[in-house]
DNA sequence: CACCAATCGTACCGATCGGTAACGAGGTCA
DNA sequence: TGACCTCGTTACCGATCGGTACGATTGGTG
């Protein structure tokens, strides 16, 4: 059962590699430090030598998957330069699709603040510093829209974000995922429009 | 540490009150059955005599959960008959008022279905067929509201649920659940104008 | 009283949890 | 050569995991 890949990697590279695989498919607390170094062909002793302790081990898992999510702002920044609402469509279309795939688990940094509630936990707070950077990216968009709330817009846009990262991996391959696109667009040109007022109730 | 409490109940009433408030509180993988018993005031043998396994003692809290969380569908039919805008507005106003308390941990059935990603697990069917019945409940409420397309809209207002209630418990008090009742009108209002084109492109 | 069924607790199981002590192989630079 | 440092190894730790065999207790019924 052991999967023993030299494949030139050093050990804990190799350990952070597989429970990158791990963590995200099966969750953070569903794998044990054993397994980890079992598939990676390592030992524990250079788990803990790198890493310190499984937690700090589940935080630098979570650094990586940070970079991996704030990519795909850039990848749509890119596509569309100058461009911002054209940058949030590209965003959540590609979004939309990737949730829809068989297999998708969500937002491996959103899954581990639920699964570590206690801020004090290192991967709770890389989760919550992620969510906040994506905020902040979200509000400089909104605001680039020219939209006349922009937090508000940026807030709602996060909500749908979430929204699809639980949905995307509850439901099969047709959830709810696929409307984020025309509910982000939706949103956004509400936000345009009229003074944002709710409703005339409230 | 043994809180002991007779209270009148039977030992699997004790014991799934007391999992009823730490599953939804840590997270089922994070608690034992050692600790459940214990500040129930039980033991194991009583545990397991009515439930058979902490999977299914799981299944039977989210049971719980689930008609936690329909009813707040009902309150919001109930203040406003007739009016289906407006009973979702009442819903996603409460739910966002919910999700801005600290200490606020979200849905326990979403978050189960997080920790236990494998639709075979009792937690995971529990709360897919929650979520399905969520999904239906929607759907009635945008055709009772005319929307144009009323499952697109009922997906769009489910992406929101969802959403507030990871960021309701990853961010604290001014988190971006504040903003869901009027992404919730701004969306319905979007239905029921024009013919819900996303946009010119795509 | 004797009997019985239901309910509960004591004590225990093997497996796995996260984590560590102690040792050995190999490279580097003096 | 030898001291040093890095890396990986075997073997082990106490604690906790989910789960169970078996006996004690209870209340109702003949």
């Amino acid at each position: 059962m052991s999967a023993a890949k030299p494949e030139n990697l050093k050990a804990a590279d190799r350990i952070l590699a597989t429970a990158q695989e791990l963590f995200y498919r099966e969750g953070a607390r569903a794998i044990g430090v054993d397994e980890i170094v079992q598939r990676a062909g390592a030992t524990k002793p250079s788990l803990y030598r790198a890493f310190g302790s499984k937690d700090q081990l589940i935080a630098a898992y979570l650094e990586g998957e940070r970079a991996r999510s704030m990519a795909y702002f850039d990848e749509a920044a890119a596509e569309h330069p100058g461009d911002a609402r054209a940058q949030l469509l590209a965003y959540f279309d590609a979004l939309g699709r990737r949730a829809s795939r068989d297999g998708y688990r969500g937002c491996g940094l959103s899954n581990a603040a639920v699964e570590y509630p206690d801020p004090k936990h290192p991967g709770h707070k890389v989760a919550l510093a992620h969510k906040t950077e994506v905020r902040e990216r979200l509000r400089d968009l909104a605001r680039a829209l020219g939209a006349r709330k922009p937090k508000k817009l940026a807030d709602s846009l996060l909500l749908l974000i979430e929204g699809v990262y639980v949905t995307g991996q509850v439901f099969g391959g047709d959830g709810p995922a696929k409307a984020v696109r025309g509910a982000a667009a939706a949103l956004i040109d509400a936000h345009r429009a009229e003074p944002a007022g709710d409703e005339p109730e409230a």
